[in-house]
RNA sequence: GCGGGUGUGGCGGAAUUGGUAGACGCGCCGGAUUCAAAAUCCGGUUUCUUCGGAAGUGUCGGUUCGAGUCCGACCACCCGCACCA
């Protein structure tokens, strides 16, 4: 028996493709363009089971459009700034260039491996200067058009490491190397100004029509709109008014205290001379960073002594708070409590014994006696208590009171979001260097165009502490480029969000001069189809969104959408076992005994988890290269395709490869092996065809249209069951010698076009065997009969009162006379309907009848 | 707490507008081949059954000739956001 030989065929085949150069593209405007991009990877090392995934999803996606005839963009590169190489760079004493370019280099190699069409003349590295130069320009030409601002911000600082910590790399309010307890510390950051899109962006995921719902509602709630209004209340001797931001003004009448963040400019005011006040400031930012407190957290407050004036109620006034559970990112850092209507300020009232007065009657209770209990009332109503209110709805209370304060000059309408502007400053060495200079006598300077890039020096040390490259000897004196004066340059390096904000434009054209050739953009772009990891579902996608417009409004681009289509791709999950003291174990670590107990190298008990992403820590993690060498790329990619859909969670298992593995051995045998009654290459179709024959070229069309909507829906699953079903067909049929040859060629052939995007290597290995010296990778989709999907007869489902008690084969569009006949003939019919009146006979032509009794 | 999703055999999952539930695969069982094993091939595989059938898509109820699919009320699990005024 012949086995496949996974090895040289798939090494084979990828070098024809490549001397080929099948995968290149260019614009061309005769052909409809379709660009699909998987999102780049960080070069971490090696690739694991997600990529191979999200890769095998992009390709096949890829290599069915191309076969559709689309010209294809489907490029490939790295996303190669980041934290990691600066700690590899620590721990192994490797600049973190060289451990970058390094891992880029390996799982290049890895990726090529897999076969995938990319056309790899387009690859880039973010962390080359040819890359990052032209978004050192962009950030430029932003700061110019007003998209870029500085201001002091709030940042997690590591008091022992002297440096800025992710957030992710506060752990418990502790840095996650230094265990030192995390200050919150206030420095200069740049910001883009994503809030100017905040209603763009969030009314603009309407049209996004192919992309995933979830990620839709996600990115909406992200942007947080709300409806509302500002009120300036009068501080008692004070000249500065306090402003609030509320979504319920209607309520204003019940209100009974104001309550300020912790980080208002009045609190800190205050505390100055209040220690306090100070002392319980520092409590609240204290306990800020912890997110487990927040979820338990009291409502704590601090009486301030200051009292507001009430805006409607002439001689009330509202004592000011410093609350624990004030935000200073939202509103005005500032609100005005009203108990009866707001969870949150009610359990404060209680609390600091505050009134409670509700000022909205629910609809089923008495607005004389009703009272508020432990739980506010957020719903609509009456409203109550509230002199000229009083009667109104809350909607029409609302734009009343709002009326109301306009004429007062004290407040208006105000739409709040919940999105904040993009703070890009990070304060690393692995990023792209702002290109800023910062002088003593000029103050802010950009860096002039013709100076780019402002390249990363190379000669840095990695290990002192805070920032390397604030602290390199030389880099960051320069002259002023305004005044020629010494100066700094600025230190800081972008958030690398940035560099993926735009990639999927420099992918059109990596040309040197510019980030991409407007004319290319413009063909390619907006991406057809992009695929990757939910995980990315807001800041990745939002920030391109919104790059994408700054561009279009810095003249690069005519464009708002960056990405027409979005899949979102599940993890891949495999088992876990832990030992008796809790440890995670390799499965192969672990021995099963027949009975089915589970024990380690030494005996001792073994428990098996659930299935778990794969991961590092957990010991569950299969390495693909492992796989692609025994089993090649086609099987893994098969496994990754058959079945689960792309967008749900993927279980490894040992037995799901090697049953792929068996599938592509079987095709290859389908084509390979004889004794196979097939003619030869170019045979023409015989006019008369065996009835079976027949059955299968029906089957073929069949399996084709299907196919190709699968395909299309991204029910990939469901396409390599169809496939599989033609495939068991041909298998039936190809022992028996009855004038089938023509018909059993034809499948095998339209076999192996489907498998191309799936299986590429061995599409292309078995076209071959079927003597076609042309590639797979040229030919077309094939293309579907009609009328070889009309089928002459059909079964239809006979049923007694709703219960399947038999079918019948009757010439489609039969007569309802003659269907209803033979239904009622059948014997199992008949036993069932003796003796009964038969009240009625429904029938749906060509599907189904139901005899009533 | 708010928002979203998912519940179908031992497992992953299929089922046009309501119209033959369980496609396709994994696993398992039986058989063939083999000195033996691997590989391969053939057959079976929702459950119960008095072998006539009966029950069955998280639970309870409803609409319908007919419900996995539609409606109402719940339950469980998963994900996202979360003191957002």
């Amino acid at each position: 028996m012949s086995r496949y030989n996974v090895k040289e065929t798939e090494s084979k085949w990828q070098a024809v493709w490549a001397e080929q150069r099948c995968f290149e593209v260019e614009e061309d405007p005769d052909k409809k363009k379709y660009y699909v991009l998987e999102m780049f990877p960080y070069p971490s090392g090696r690739i694991h089971m997600g990529h191979v995934r999200n890769y095998s999803l992009g390709d096949l996606v890829a290599r069915f459009r191309r076969a559709q005839g689309y010209n294809v963009l489907h490029p490939m590169g790295w996303d190669a700034f980041g934290l990691p190489a600066e700690n590899a760079a620590k721990e192994n004493n490797v600049h973190p260039a060289k451990w970058t370019h390094a891992n880029i280099a390996t799982m290049r190699d890895q990726l090529k491996s897999m076969g995938l069409s990319y056309d790899w003349r387009r690859e880039i590295a973010t962390c080359d200067p040819e890359y990052y130069q032209h978004e050192q320009k962009m950030f430029l030409d932003f700061l110019e058009a007003g998209l870029v601002y500085r201001k002091e911000s709030w940042v997690n600082w590591d008091p022992v490491e002297n440096t800025v910590l992710a957030n992710e790399q506060v752990i418990d309010g502790r840095g996650w190397r230094s265990s030192a307890e995390v200050e919150k510390r206030k420095l200069a950051q740049w910001f883009l100004k994503i809030t100017a899109y905040a209603d763009e962006l969030l009314s603009a995921i309407d049209d996004l029509d192919r992309w995933p719902e979830r990620v839709r509602i996600m990115q909406h709630n992200w942007i947080g709109k709300s409806e509302g209004a500002k009120i300036a209340f009068k501080i008692i001797d004070r000249d500065q008014p306090l402003n609030v931001y509320t979504t319920r003004p209607d309520t204003i009448f019940g209100a009974s205290f104001m309550a300020i963040s912790a980080n208002h400019p009045l609190a800190q005011e205050l505390a100055a001379d209040n220690s306090k006040l100070a002392e319980f400031i520092a409590a609240c930012n204290r306990m800020a960073t912890s997110e487990a407190a927040i979820e338990t957290a009291e409502k704590l407050g601090f009486d301030t002594g200051l009292k507001c004036a009430h805006p409607v109620l002439e001689g009330e006034t509202l004592p000011i708070y410093v609350a624990n559970f004030v935000l200073m990112d939202y509103g005005t850092g500032a609100i005005f409590g009203c108990p009866a209507h707001d969870q949150r300020d009610l359990d404060f009232a209680r609390k600091y014994g505050l009134p409670v007065t509700a000022v909205v009657c629910p609809p089923d209770a008495d607005a004389s006696s009703f009272r508020v209990g432990d739980e506010a009332f957020t719903g609509d109503g009456a409203i109550i208590n509230s002199g000229f209110l009083n009667g109104l709805s809350v909607p029409e209370a609302k734009t009343a009171i709002i009326k109301h304060f306009e004429d007062m000059g004290v407040g208006e309408k105000q739409v709040n979001f919940r999105l904040r502007d993009w703070g890009v400053s990070r304060q690393r060495y692995w990023g792209c260097p702002i290109p800023i200079v910062h002088c003593k006598d000029c103050g802010i300077v950009p860096v002039p165009a013709a100076e780019l890039p402002v390249v990363l020096p190379e000669d840095i040390d990695i290990n002192v502490a805070g920032n390397p490259l604030d602290k390199h000897p030389t880099w960051k004196h320069v002259n002023c480029p305004s005044c020629a004066k010494p100066a700094q340059r600025e230190t800081d390096t972008f958030d690398t969000f940035f560099e993926s904000s735009w990639y999927f434009a420099r992918f059109c054209a990596p040309v040197k001069e510019e980030a991409f050739t407007r004319s290319a953009a413009e063909y390619w772009l907006p991406v057809d189809q992009y695929i990757g990891g939910i995980e990315h579902a807001v800041l990745h996608l939002l920030y391109s969104r919104f790059f994408t417009r700054a561009l279009k409004e810095c003249g690069y681009l005519d464009l708002e959408e960056p990405f027409a289509g979005l899949q979102t791709q599940g993890m891949i999950c495999h088992e876990t076992y832990k030992d008796a003291n809790g440890k995670w174990l390799f499965p192969t670590d672990v021995v099963i005994a027949e009975n089915g107990d589970l024990t380690d190298a030494k005996g001792g008990v073994v428990t098996r988890g659930r299935s778990e992403k794969m991961s590092k820590s957990k010991r569950n993690v299969i390495d693909p290269e492992e796989i692609i060498k025994t089993y090649g790329a086609d099987t893994a990619r098969l496994f990754m395709l058959s079945d689960s859909p792309p967008d749900r969670d993927l279980d490894w298992t040992d037995s799901g490869i090697e049953g792929a593995w068996r599938y592509v051995n079987r095709l290859w045998r389908l084509v390979s092996e004889p004794p196979f009654a097939r003619a030869e290459t170019g045979t023409a179709r015989p006019d008369n065809v065996s009835a079976s024959a027949l059955d299968l070229e029906r089957l073929v069309h069949k399996t084709v249209a299907a196919v190709t909507d699968d395909l299309e829906k991204f029910h990939f699953n469901k396409a390599v069951a169809r496939i599989r079903e033609l495939s068991n067909a041909v298998e039936d049929l190809k022992g028996s010698d009855d004038g089938s040859a023509w018909a059993l060629r034809f499948a095998s052939e339209t076999i192996a076009i489907m498998i191309g995007p799936l299986m590429p290597h061995l599409a292309e290995e078995m076209w071959h065997a079927l003597g076609h010296t042309s590639l797979i990778a040229d030919t077309a989709w094939p293309s579907v009969n009609a009328g070889m999907l009309i089928e002459d007869t059909i079964t239809i489902a006979v049923q007694v009162n709703g219960k399947l008690r038999g079918t019948i084969d009757v010439a489609k569009d039969a007569d309802k006379e003659s269907v209803e006949q033979s239904a009622l003939m059948l014997d199992n019919v008949q036993s069932f309907i003796e003796g009964k009146e038969v009240r009625k006979v429904i029938i749906v032509p060509n599907k189904i009848v139901n005899v009533v009794i």
